[in-house]
DNA sequence: ACATAGGACGTACGCCGTAAACAAGATGTA
DNA sequence: TACATCTTGTTTACGGCGTACGTCCTATGT
């Protein structure tokens, strides 16, 4: 019964966009962990196999949920080839904070994913094309581009807790230096600054020490 | 037959410490998705769960596996206090960077997992001792504890493949830009570049910026 | 000699990803 | 109209996973 006409249901003929989307919001509300095809299959109300005609194995799911949640990267809008070549370094690296701000936890599964991804290679061209036009050479534009995205990377990693280490403290952590005070004189005159979890002014300071440094790198023009 | 005296076979008495050695050489070999309470107890001619017996779940068994690879981390000895700050500081990175080194896939491990482990703190005192000695307030310490942290941990990620990003292109990527020349100009030209795997020279060039972008932050002593 | 405790083990349950065979409607062709 | 094919969803099943539970074996203290 009400499967004859489904017309009540009026199920969605579910595509691999659809998928996607569940295995996100899935992915946003219950963790990484908690991402399973039989997880995504009821929650669109479907038999598990059925997602297979749509997406071949679970790693290409992951890879669309990279593809759509990175989507967000490009084109950052804004960008002006004649503005200062850190002004445009900074709205691309902007752009990469949003998203990440906006699927912390999708964002978290994609670094964490083997991505063969071939993905954003035209942010990439963009990012280059910008490091070129502020006078670097081809080895320092490399160079350049990998130091940002390790720090923007790591940072990331760092403020989703996925990395909880000293200086990322929580709270809770505080006490554990707490227990032993003779050992941890720093520590414990910061707790204040280390209980107060990264946010975007660490970013954003770290991010231009590392923009400045660039800047005083030998260059071809001005 | 070959089991009541066992005198011949030598079993070790299988401890935690066992455990966790046959684990992280498991995850050396096969990689972090190899590694499974099944396997460990394969590899140690044991049954699945005997484990149980001298560690209480995957997880910690995971952890176990932290502590150890990071147990590397101090002390890196050589550090002098009356030296200038910044070379305190590249020791520690390197000594972080030769652990990572020595046990890779172990160590994106460690990033990837849930780590609350209130480990290392050690480490963390001993950093922000020379911060401090270095003249540099509570916040700005902390800040660039943290900075330092994330563009160790993100190039970590980046040069172990685990975030196969543009930067970080592999021969056969180089392949998807070129099948499109019109719209890579810059990533062409610098095929040769972006096919070199990120490696030391990128991480000092790196570190070295933002050391000295530090050094140049404002300061109470000399 | 016997009691006790701790470590190793076998079995079993519920998850997981997915291969394979099947069903049922949609669509193209005569 | 009737038939063939293709697309899409479903059912069943298999092997691997983490681990709760109960059992047995062995070493030790008495």
């Amino acid at each position: 019964m009400g499967k004859k006409a489904a017309g009540r249901t009026e199920r969605r003929p579910l595509s691999r966009e659809l998928i996607i989307e569940a295995a996100i919001v899935l992915v946003e509300r219950d963790g990484a962990r908690g991402l399973s095809m039989r997880k995504v299959a009821a929650e669109l109300g479907v038999g598990v196999m059925s997602l297979y005609n749509h997406v071949p194995d679970r790693e290409a799911l992951v890879d669309g949920i990279a593809i759509t949640v990175l989507a967000g990267l490009n084109p950052p809008s804004g960008l002006d080839p004649a503005a200062d070549w850190k002004v445009n370094a900074r709205l691309m690296v902007d752009a990469f904070r949003a998203t990440a701000h906006r699927y912390p936890r999708s964002m978290h599964l994609v670094f964490t994913s083997r991505i063969d991804l071939e993905f954003k290679w035209t942010a990439a061209e963009q990012a280059l094309a910008y490091l070129a036009s502020a006078g670097f050479d081809g080895e320092t534009s490399v160079r350049a581009l990998r130091a940002l995205m390790s720090f923007a990377i790591g940072a990331q990693m760092m403020v989703h807790g996925v990395v909880r280490v000293p200086g990322t403290a929580q709270a809770e952590v505080i006490e554990t230096v707490m227990a032993d005070p003779e050992r941890y004189p720093h520590a414990i005159a910061l707790a204040h600054e280390l209980a107060r979890p990264p946010g975007d002014a660490d970013f954003d300071r770290g991010l231009e020490m590392l923009l400045s440094a660039l800047d005083r790198l030998p260059r071809q023009n001005a």
